[in-house]
DNA sequence: TTGCCGTTGTGATTAAGCTAACAAGGCCGC
DNA sequence: GCGGCCTTGTTAGCTTAATCACAACGGCAA
């Protein structure tokens, strides 16, 4: 009971087991080993049954992992059992992108308001989202309680909106520019370089070749 | 003159570096500390000195880093010296946003094919980029001489298309699916997974809260 | 009930990465 | 030309994470 804190690396992994546990759920399956869970997200099962033990013993030994009994577990654990809202700020090529999918398959999260300096879309309606302008952040995003933002505006003036964000106490930032941003510590950012993404696999592609074979692992 | 292998770790970092040392280039700053630097790109300045050391002494003591020279090393070593060819696989709501945005400022890589299953979009041109049916996949690959893919398919289709990319000898991917897939020892796949980081942001923020201050870092 | 089989949970080991700290060494002012 | 100062390059220790290997233990069949 000592309640001990989950390494970061294993939370990583929770909504990756989480996913592929509901697809199991769907496809009726209401137990799975540790070997079985391996293959499909490609996590060594030792990992996963170390993952599994920081919250208890789930498992039974012999049989493996009852399904709906680690989905309701990991429901609870990664707040999947009540909605949260996030905002997004930024509605061009990127942003449009993720209004429209908004994260609606099995994941309980949505976006809820997004802001813009753009006078052609804000006071629109994309997707079921209000386009609000800028100068009305603040408020909404206290109105509203949201907590967490995604940012897909220009480079250059990401900074600008993390310092309004940061005055809404938001806790959390998913930043989608290349710049890295300067917080308080009260805020968490999560940066997705997806540039940095692409050239860092050409960069192994290029370098680590012909050794990629054999024992070293080929993901992430 | 060991020639000793970059650890993953840095190789990720040195897009980044890159990319900061190009917009110092274009303050006309030719002279930059490892502090400095730090405090721009968010990562400790023995972590950045140690980095480059793997490659040699690019420093001078007392001095600091020369900016065009840095640019130059990190050029040829990141391929930014030669035009890296790309294609898209799936031209949806994010495949649409990666075509516009195309990786142009001053990144050396850009999507030069793309391929769909939707009649409506097949055989046109999207931002100078044309798309192609999937049945000519092989075929433009090989042509084009193209070794990576970005995937922005739906999910069930991930793996049928990975499995066509794996026969054009495609050597990495991009997997913008949340499916993680299964590839010949030979490819590299990179995830990046975008509602995994939004949960996972989420996560951190609702149970490790009150102790980021202090001590712990906030990034990545 | 008993005993075998399969799978967990975990100690021990190895690997990878980060960072404090500082000596070595070059820059720059005088 | 010299000495103080600044910043690198690197050693050492620490922290986190991955993996091996196996005893412990529940399921299940007879
Ligand atoms: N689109 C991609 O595929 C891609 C790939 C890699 C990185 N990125 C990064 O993602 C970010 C967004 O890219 P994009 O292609 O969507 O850009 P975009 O120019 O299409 O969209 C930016 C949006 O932000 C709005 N905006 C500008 N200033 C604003 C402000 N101060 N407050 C609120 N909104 C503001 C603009 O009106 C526009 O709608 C950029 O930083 C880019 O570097 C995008
Ligand atoms: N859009 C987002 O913001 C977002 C966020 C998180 C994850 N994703 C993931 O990214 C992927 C793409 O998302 P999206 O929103 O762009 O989807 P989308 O449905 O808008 O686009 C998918 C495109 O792929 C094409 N396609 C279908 N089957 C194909 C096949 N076999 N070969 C080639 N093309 C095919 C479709 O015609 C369509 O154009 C999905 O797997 C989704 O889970 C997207």
């Amino acid at each position: 009971m000592a309640e001990q804190r989950i390494p970061r690396a294993t939370a990583k992994r929770l909504p990756i087991y989480y996913r592929y546990l509901n697809i199991l759920l769907d496809a009726d399956k209401t137990r799975v080993s540790s070997t079985e869970l391996s293959e499909a997200v490609k996590v060594d099962s030792a990992t996963i049954r170390r993952d599994f033990s920081y919250f208890g013993a789930l498992g039974k030994r012999g049989y493996g992992y009852d399904v709906p009994k680690l989905i309701e577990f990991f429901k609870k654990i990664l707040n999947q059992d009540q909605l949260t809202n996030v905002a997004l700020v930024g509605v061009g090529n990127l942003g449009h992108a993720l209004l429209n999918f908004n994260f609606h398959q099995n994941s309980n999260v949505r976006i809820s308001a997004a802001f813009d300096v753009n006078d052609n879309i804000v006071n629109t309606v994309q997707s079921g989202v209000p386009i609000y302008p800028l100068s009305e952040m603040g408020k909404q995003l206290r109105d509203q309680q949201i907590a967490i933002a995604i940012i897909t505006v220009p480079e250059n003036t990401a900074q600008e909106v993390t310092d309004e964000l940061a005055k809404a106490d938001v806790r959390g930032i998913l930043n989608f520019t290349p710049r890295r941003l300067s917080v308080p510590d009260t805020i968490r950012v999560q940066n997705v370089d997806l540039t940095n993404e692409l050239q860092t696999l050409i960069y192994f592609i290029d370098n680590y070749g012909e050794l990629l074979g054999g024992n070293e692992k080929s993901q992430d």
